[in-house]
RNA sequence: GCCCUCGUGGUGAAAUUGGUAGACACAAAGGACUUAAAAUCCUUGCCCUUUUGGGAGUGCCAGUUCGAGUCUGGCCGAGGGCACCA
């Protein structure tokens, strides 16, 4: 048998598909979006995997008629550039542009089918410009606030640090401690939008549910109310934020932040300057934090109860009550929330029971909060009512008193955009000697990043630059500075996906074609995006709309799919050190050796392929090795889409093998005799390819392409089992040219390259399914007896109750159950099984 | 701690959504072809039986049903998200 000579087609076909266009001219639009990568040098297996899950999809909707947009970007900002630049003393951006350059290269060695006219990267000016005017239209819209916020600072470096560059709270470079540092940073107003991006969620029926459930409890919507407590002999109020108030007859102290307005008249005092520090000295970690003891600072001040006549509370100042959540106070109700229970122990303050689970009004000791439901007790006029009723009513008392609100509270905290870096956009805002802070007129966009920066000294390249942040205020003419941060690349992935539909538009995206092509119909990507990627892009989407009215999308994905990761073993030598792959030999699946030291190699869990543990496999190697269609073949076979796949150096040898016998077939068709035509056979034969078809193309639509390649394995053992029936060569092309279609979107440089042989015409045009033939198959029908299967009968579709129970008794099989037995009952399902019981 | 998802052969997984459990693939064992190897093809898969057959069986325990991998309740285990959010 002649081999296939892969190499030689791929290169063709590559050309070929370079020229074309997913385009059909009256189709219906359709959108497939894959995320687009972060420019780090090479590609790896799990962009392999994403954008072969996204180019089956894209070239299926194209051959079922659809008008598909499918193109490919870069997210090229980012700290990793800086990193490696200063490593080799190079300038960002040419080491941006050399990995673009050669992934690009990588990608098309897939064959997928990207309009690379459509091609954007997020540093490229063209790209930025558009954005620092969309940030000016934000600013002007109300969406931009400038705050202070703690950041991470690292002394030596004298730079801001991300969380994951802090190891051990020490910098990562430096070593040196990392300080928590007040800055005042930009913010997009996202809390502006918590409501309408929960509420929204209810849109996306097209989401994972668990994504959706995700972004849902990031917002955390909780319902409760505002209530003021006033402080004894001082004519002032303390405003507190519950979503209990129905316990407030079990209330027993305040709590206050430490960042509160009234802890601050303690600021000299020195035991609560040791309360403070005791609390900074808890740790930074969140879980060290949720579990730290609760401590308290007894201010010895207290409020009046705004229900009970004369009764007093103390407050205090707690480390567990947060100043950016609510109004940083809360009351403490020990009987029915864990944390004021441990409080109240620790303080000895008293723990009054005022819900009930069994109508039981005593006042036994509790050994842990109670927060279900019951009936209240201990409350005045609120006792007997059951949770949800008393918090209605006491809601409207304190309306009625004028103390408080109803309220809703959402987790959800502004995006802080600023980053204290050079490679990411410019923020367009300049300070005037007067000290205000405005955005620069959109005349004088672009704020272009300089380029000749020294990235060896400490700090900010763009502060220590000469003469880029001096400039002049356009309206005054008078001198002002720069804004030397620049913007979080989330900014520059939130918006990319519009960009796509009016790439060369001089305006950040034209209306028209923004209208027509959003949203993405099917956006691809891994399920660490969960929730800040596509959140920011949900807001991104809202805000867009807000400042044009003429833009009609609110929902930037109608469809999203979260795929899996790709893995391997790990390998560790004896002296510990990780090993690649090739470094290693298998022996068997327990046992392996280092190639070069003969040494004995400790297998190690399959897991997330990372550099790191050296358990990557370098795609294009295998695509040298077994063809990019066997790559992509095997990464779509085995385990489905959304869930982690284990990379396999003999699966994808056997998908190759696979695809030699596909390219064997097709030769053996094109070469087959003529011979006599039976036509029962042969409609059989079209039947079956029929059924065959209706199959995949289901699997397809539901991402099942796991199953799709399982069926093909199936189609093709009974393709070969049909050779040397009586079917005419033309049949059998026919078939063939049916499958082959169907295959396109998997492996597309062999699936044309063997259509091309078999001269079919319109390769472009998904196979035409009769669903009216798959009637007249015959199918496979269970007998059972007492519900367990007897017997497996091969009868026509549809038969009726009469007809299958005369041949269902005649089996032999099953008649020796039933011979001499009483049959109490029958039970038929039409199509599936009859049941006798006895 | 709270919330969510998932438990099917040696392995990755299918299962028409309550109706043939294990399709398809990897690995293993045995066999066919071959002087031999590679390649290719076939068989097996847990228990009983020489075979024909039969039985058990989808994490564990109960329940609903003629019939449960699928539905209900409880338990055990794995993974993920959130984390003092009042």
């Amino acid at each position: 048998m002649e081999r296939v000579n892969f190499q030689a087609i791929e290169k063709k076909w590559q050309k070929k598909f370079e020229a074309s266009r997913l385009h059909n001219k009256n189709g219906k639009k359709f959108y497939c979006l894959e995320m687009f990568p972060y420019p780090s040098g090479k590609i790896h297996m799990g962009h392999v995997r994403n954008y072969t899950i996204g180019d089956v999809i894209a070239r299926f909707k194209f051959m079922k008629g659809f008008d598909v947009l499918h193109p490919m970007g870069w997210d090229s900002f980012g700290l990793p550039a800086e990193n490696a630049a200063r490593l080799n003393n190079l300038n960002p951006k040419k080491w941006t542009e050399q990995n673009i350059q050669t992934m690009k290269t990588q990608l098309k060695k897939l064959g997928l089918s990207i309009d690379w006219d459509l091609e954007i990267s997020t540093c490229d000016v063209d790209y930025y410009k558009h954005q620092q005017e969309m940030f000016i239209d934000f600013y002007n819209a109300g969406l931009v606030s400038r705050k202070e916020t703690y950041v991470n600072w690292d002394p030596v470096e004298k730079t801001v640090l991300a969380n994951e560059q802090v190891i051990n709270g020490k910098g990562w470079r430096s070593n040196a401690v990392v300080e928590r540092k007040k800055l005042s940073q930009w913010f997009f107003n996202i809390t502006k939008y918590s409501r309408e991006l929960l509420k929204d969620l209810e849109n996306l029926p097209g989401w994972p549910q668990k994504v959706k459930l995700m972004q849902k409890n990031w917002i955390g919507e909780s319902i409760g109310c505002e209530l003021d407590f006033k402080i004894k002999n001082e004519n002032k109020k303390i405003r507190i934020f519950t979503t209990r108030p129905d316990t407030i007859f079990g209330a027993s102290f305040i709590a206050i932040s430490v960042d509160h307005e009234i802890s601050k008249k303690f600021e000299n005092d020195s035991k609560f300057k040791d309360f403070k520090d005791q609390c900074s000295k808890i740790g930074t970690t969140e879980e060290a934090l949720a579990n730290a003891e609760k401590i308290g600072f007894d201010t010895k001040l207290f409020v009046e109860h705004p229900f009970i006549e004369n009764k007093i509370l103390p407050i205090y100042v707690a480390n567990f009550v947060l100043m950016d959540y609510g109004n940083g106070a809360i009351f403490g109700c020990p009987a029915h929330d864990q944390r004021d229970f441990d409080f109240a122990k620790k303080y000895e303050l008293p723990i009054i029971k005022v819900v009930s689970e069994n109508e039981d009004t005593s006042q036994n000791e509790l050994k842990e909060a109670y927060t279900g439901n019951g009936k209240m007790i201990n409350s005045s006029f609120l006792n007997g009512l059951n949770v949800s009723d008393a918090k209605n009513k006491i809601i409207e008392k304190i309306v009625l008193n004028k103390i408080g609100e109803k309220k809703t509270l959402f987790r959800l905290k502004d995006w802080g955009i600023s980053r204290q870096r050079y490679w990411g956009c410019p923020i367009p805002m300049i300070y005037l000697e007067d000290g205000s802070v405005v955005p620069v007129d959109k005349s004088e966009l672009p704020i272009k990043l300089p380029e000749d920066v020294n990235l060896s000294d400490s700090g900010n390249p763009l502060k220590n630059h000469p003469s880029w942040i001096k400039t002049v205020h356009k309206k005054t003419g008078k001198p002002a500075l720069r804004e030397t941060d620049t913007l979080d690349t989330f900014v520059d992935s939130s918006w990319y996906f519009i960009r796509f539909c009016s790439p060369k538009s001089k305006n950040p995206y034209d209306v028209k074609s923004t209208n027509h092509w959003m949203p993405v119909d099917q956006y691809i990507g891994g399920i660490e995006h969960a929730i800040l990627h596509l959140l920011y892009s949900r807001f991104f989407m809202k805000a867009i709309k807000r400042c044009d009215e003429k833009i009609t999308c609110s929902e930037p994905f109608k469809n999203l799919f979260t795929q899996g990761m790709v893995c391997h073993e790990t390998y560790k030598d004896s002296d510990g050190n990780w090993l690649y792959p090739e470094e290693v030999k298998k022996i068997n699946e327990k046992k392996a050796i280092n190639k070069l030291k003969k040494t004995e190699v400790k297998i190690g869990a399959s897991e997330s392929m990372s550099k790191s543990k050296k358990n990557t496999i370098d795609p294009e190697t295998m695509i040298k090795q077994y063809g990019a269609d066997a790559v992509r073949w095997f990464i779509l076979s085995d385990s489905p889409p959304e869930k982690d796949i284990q990379w396999s150096d003999t699966g994808v040898y056997s998908a190759s093998k696979f695809l030699q016998k596909i390219w064997n077939l097709t030769n053996t068709v094109i070469n087959a005799k003529k011979i006599k035509n039976d036509i029962s056979r042969a409609k059989d034969f079209e039947n079956k390819i029929n059924f065959y078809g209706f199959k995949i193309d289901k699997a397809i639509n539901n991402f099942q392409l796991n199953v799709a390649v399982a069926q093909f394995y199936e189609v093709y053992r009974y393709f070969n089992e049909s050779i040397s029936q009586s079917i005419t060569q033309k049949t059998l092309s026919n078939g063939l040219i049916k499958i082959l279609k169907l295959m396109l979107p998997f492996t597309p440089h062999l699936a044309n390259e063997c259509l091309q042989n078999l001269n079919c015409k319109d390769v472009d045009k998904w196979p035409e399914i009769n669903s009216k033939v798959l009637e007249n198959l015959e199918i496979n029908f269970a007998v059972q007896v007492n519900g367990k299967t007897r017997d497996i009968i091969l009868i026509k579709k549809d038969l009726s109750e009469k007809d299958v129970d005369k041949i269902a008794r005649k089996s032999s099989k099953t008649s020796k159950y039933i011979i001499d037995k009483k049959i109490v009952k029958t039970i038929f399902i039409k199509n599936k099984i009859i049941n006798y019981i006895i």
